[in-house]
DNA sequence: AAACGGACCAACCGCTCACAG
DNA sequence: ACTGTGAGCGGTTGGTCCGTT
């Protein structure tokens, strides 16, 4: 498509590193450091693209990476943060500290998705499987009801079978109300695009476009006694919430591409404003009921 | 023991964005 | 303002492993 693979260029080898390739590049990048990667083949004597270099240094060679099974605490933060952030791999990593995107991506698609899936957990929007007398929001932005007819029908996500429509209340219209287009709750994080938000101290970042956590502590700051304590197996939508009042927020993130920060004043009385607010609205009002007979296969929002 | 299928994960591909010329 | 190039990101692929038949 216009631009040319890599490989095209000359004869560069693909597939799995060698341990020879391995201690190659190992060496040049820890005598020289990371530099302009398309340059790097040469220099440290590779058959392989800079490109190529650069993926294998971040997913395996370097220094700091963590490596074995992902722990309890790390399985949490990853589904907060997917829920907060959608697909954005390398700004979750940045999170975990010795994890890679790559890492966490491949555990998400072959773990924590089928996990969730399993819960009745729609991994997509983080929401419980829609059942029948759900709202369901359709692209024109009208909310429907399942119908008796449809209980028992099939309910996909993504286009595949997650489970059977059944009957369960709705969730409140406000909470809906904070998704962005994006499917980001509002009340998680704050998108920016402002010259005085760079993100100190991360010579990667070249764009001051991004997401902040209006509260979000680093893992490394995490009481592993207080997140233990926290209960997110129920698929709550607060969950977040819940991990915000069990940690000492903190501004955090040296190393990372999302800023953090304390805009609320006291994480604890706004969480427990929201769970208010939320309790109260809970006990819902069914509005639009008079739409509640289609049901539209495709990228539907539930609430 | 061999064949098969699913799960896992490393690596690739194509795209976007930033930046230099 | 435009163009070319490199870096980085997310989706996808394909090889390997392992359990099941």
């Amino acid at each position: 498509m216009g631009r040319h693979s890599c490989t095209e260029k000359e004869k560069l080898r693909k597939g799995l590193w060698s341990p020879d390739e391995d201690e190659k590049l190992s060496n040049f990048i820890t005598r020289f450091g990371v530099g302009c990667w398309s340059s790097v083949p040469k220099l440290a004597g590779l058959q392989r693209c800079g490109k190529s270099c650069r993926l294998r240094w971040v997913n395996y060679l370097r220094p700091d990476l963590k490596r074995g099974m992902f722990s309890q605490e790390e399985e949490d933060l990853i589904i907060s943060l997917h829920e907060a952030l959608g697909n954005r791999w390398a700004q979750i990593a940045a999170q975990l500290p010795g994890r890679t995107d790559n890492e966490i991506k491949n555990f998400w698609n072959s773990y924590l998705k089928k996990k969730m899936i399993k819960q009745g957990i729609d991994p997509t929007t983080h929401k419980p499987v829609p059942k029948t007398g759900d709202h369901i929001q359709q692209p024109n932005g009208l909310l429907n009801l399942a119908t008796s007819d449809e209980m028992g029908q099939e309910f996909c996500v993504n286009n595949m079978i997650c489970g059977q429509k059944e009957y369960d209340p709705p969730f409140l219209s406000e909470y809906e109300d904070s998704f962005d287009p994006n499917g980001h709750h509002s009340n998680f994080v704050t998108e920016y695009d402002d010259p005085n938000n760079q993100i100190e101290g991360n010579p990667n970042s070249n764009s001051n476009y991004g997401f902040k956590f209006n509260s979000m502590p680093d893992l490394a700051n995490i009481d592993p006694g207080n997140f233990m304590d926290t209960d997110f197996s129920d698929g709550s939508t607060s969950r977040i919430f819940s991990y915000l009042s069990s940690s000492n927020s903190s501004n955090v993130s040296s190393h990372t591409g999302i800023q953090t920060s304390n805009m609320m004043p006291n994480s604890e009385q706004y969480l427990w404003d929201f769970d208010k607010k939320f309790e109260s609205r809970f006990q819902f009002q069914i509005k639009n009921e008079e739409n509640s007979n289609s049901w539209q296969e495709g990228p539907s929002r539930y609430i």
